[in-house]
DNA sequence: TATTGTTATACTCTATAACTATA
DNA sequence: TATAGTTATAGAGTATAACAATA
């Protein structure tokens, strides 16, 4: 039974331990959880895409073009939640592999439409598939409601951040 | 119960608009989702405890540093989940900080035995003191027995891989 | 003046491989 | 031979500030 104090709601110290190593506080707190199942999803993410040359951050931004054609540059990275500095590089990588193009925007000479092409559209859909497979290993061992439990639980912290 | 909430949990695994910007299949996905919290968290954490010059890593490694102390650089590597070389530097910034002091293992004259400093003690009891209101913070929507149910759930995304 | 994309730069975090000194 | 710590190096991933072209 994990213990709550008066004023706060961090519970008691649990001093798991790793191989007779003692872990503090630490796996009393939400976020050590969060960092390393996201080290865990990422090294099944990695062994599962890895050779599709597809990184969590590369597959947003697929799915992002994919699902708004011709989207540009600044949007994008709004919506990769990246600096759009960082996204320069990124779209840079992405277009020397023929997976996206950059397209002058009709109207304002400023900014470019992104779009995927035919191989990048390809890719996306194969990596779609592998990434089921992942989410479906990943909650392997959760009951009905369980996911989707996991995923309202997440998307409940620091709303005023996202 | 989980996935009850005052503002309607579920809308937010529905593909859901970032401004009007489609983001496809991402918000279905766990991965998405705690990769997204994760941010929120760091950005919280950095909020709370960047001052003190304690970030997630440095916070992990204090705390597993006063619950062993003397435990040698390659125990404290596994235990923190970081390379043995990658931990060099690490206790180096904190050595110099004068945090903590690597002292020669009786025994065995590869080894260092690491402990915490009196300073380092101090910093460490102010940062969980941060630590605890940031977590307070983190969960504040979160009914009974939600936050314990979201750190049930996190633990159980693939074992194997801790 | 403000916005879009870009560049130059830098910083954090992390790992691999090779080295040294011990064991 | 094997282990503990270290070094050199490299690669993601990210950001800030300043710039040119355009609005």
């Amino acid at each position: 039974m994990i213990g709550k104090t008066r004023s706060g709601s961090v519970a008691a110290v649990i001093p798991a331990a790793d191989d007779g190593i003692a872990m503090g506080l630490l796996p009393a707190l939400v976020g050590y959880h969060v960092r390393q199942a996201q080290m865990a999803i990422f090294a099944d993410f990695d062994a599962a895409l890895g050779e599709l040359g597809v990184s969590p951050g590369i597959f947003a931004l697929l799915v992002i073009i994919d699902a708004n054609p011709g989207l540009k540059q600044t949007l994008l990275a709004d919506a990769a939640r990246l600096d759009r500095s960082t996204l320069v590089p990124a779209l840079d990588k992405l277009e020397q592999r023929r997976l996206v193009e950059r397209r002058a925007a009709p109207g304002d000479r400023r900014s470019n439409g992104i779009f995927l092409t035919a191989d990048g559209a390809d890719l996306l859909n194969a990596a779609r598939r592998a990434v089921r497979r992942h989410e479906t290993r990943l909650a392997r061992d959760f009951g009905p409601g369980e996911r989707a439990a996991l995923i309202a639980l997440l998307s409940r912290i620091f709303p005023e951040h996202r």
